[in-house]
DNA sequence: ACCTGAACACCGTTCAAGT
DNA sequence: ACCTGAACACCGTTCAAGT
């Protein structure tokens, strides 16, 4: 091997980088990913980088974008106006996503900015939400809150939160907490069901607001 | 002035160390917060902090209990078992702690693990909800999922995630999204609205599922 | 156009040395 | 006990040099 200043074939592309950045992520936590460190992992060196990519936080950008991509929106056409199912579906895919990739989160809560995919979900599922019959402001409302719930939810994982061990939360400091170090155990099944049961508690709330809604008297709207 | 080696009184406390630590990650971020940028705001140099807390996610930790340590979990024990009004008062103080420091809540979401505010929060709430009749279980969800919704919406303003440039949004690509730039002027509105919506949606949504509830026809529960 | 190594101004942390 | 400067193995990014 002789020193080689450019190969006849690039050595690196966006695709490449993109999705070995996202599996040492995955793999590593969003710490893990310095750009000598991704550098490495492709076999170049740290600089070759900035040829593809201006900055770091660029790659990111374009990370999160392709984890953004895989949320499936469909439900809301698929749905056919029936905003329940339409919304059910997005959030369950969304959290999906997410959950996927949990190291990532804190970035992509920065927002969509001018990330297609976020911006294409945001238009999907806002467009969703007034073509059955929600008002705008109130449509904004509903995406945000989803997208509080399911980044909060695969932000941190509630169960893991707690330390497994039984003499780690003592009776006399926290008396309900007796049971705690057990949630370790049963992380997913705790997580998920919590996200499932506010999703639905969500929804049906959300469903006592809807402009179009029939009252249990039958009577007007306020 | 002359090299000194030890002061006659110290010159570092793990209180001015915590509060300085946090005036710094609120005015520029978590990761402005080095610890040698630390110290040079405390007058010390780097490795003097070492003398107090073992590492800088020590710190961080100890940063992030006091926050924590704000949030008023008093609204339990005045709703006297109603536990609708102490969910609701929890929630709001447990957003407004977060919100009033959003840097911190990505290392927040780690969990309580063994944070001793994080802890009796945690205690209060779960028992809080279990006196109010709540299965263990259910209250668990709930906790989780209050936890989930608040860290979510301090983790990111929604409407700040999008640009304030009327063409950054082109109707071709995201035909519902023509309005999503004002969104950025009215950022606090939307946040606070979407968070105070969706509180009410999950508190109603959850209102159907208490075990004590007596349904709309008077019915049995299933 | 696309890669390289050298360089700059940073990191967290350890450690021997001072009082 | 509590501070110091020097040192180690790292960072992100720039830049001149190579083909």
């Amino acid at each position: 091997m002789w020193p080689m200043a450019r190969p006849r074939k690039p050595l690196l592309s966006r695709e490449r980088i993109v999705s070995t950045a996202l599996a040492l992520i995955d793999s590593e936590g969003l710490l893990a990913l310095s750009t000598r460190r991704l550098a490495a992992e492709l076999g170049v060196s740290g600089p070759s980088l900035y040829n593809h990519f201006t900055t770091k936080d660029e790659i990111l950008d374009a990370v999160a974008d392709t984890v953004i991509a895989q949320v499936d929106v469909s439900a809301f056409a698929e749905a056919g106006g029936d905003w329940r199912t339409g919304l059910l579906g997005w959030a369950r895919s969304y959290r999906a996503a997410l959950a996927a990739h949990p190291h990532i989160v804190p970035f992509l809560a920065q927002g969509p900015g001018r990330r297609p995919a976020g911006l294409k979900m945001a238009d999907a599922a806002f467009g969703g939400m007034v073509e059955a019959g929600w008002p705008p402001a109130q449509a904004t409302r509903i995406c945000a809150m989803v997208r509080y719930f399911v980044a909060g939810s695969a932000l941190g994982s509630f169960a893991r939160g707690f330390v497994d061990d039984p003499g780690a939360y003592d009776p006399a400091d926290y008396p309900h907490l007796g049971q705690a170090h057990l949630l370790v155990e049963h992380q997913r099944q705790v997580d998920e069901g919590a996200f499932e049961t506010g999703l639905r508690a969500l929804v049906d709330g959300l469903a006592l607001q809807h402009p179009e809604r029939v009252p249990p008297g039958g009577g007007q709207q306020l």
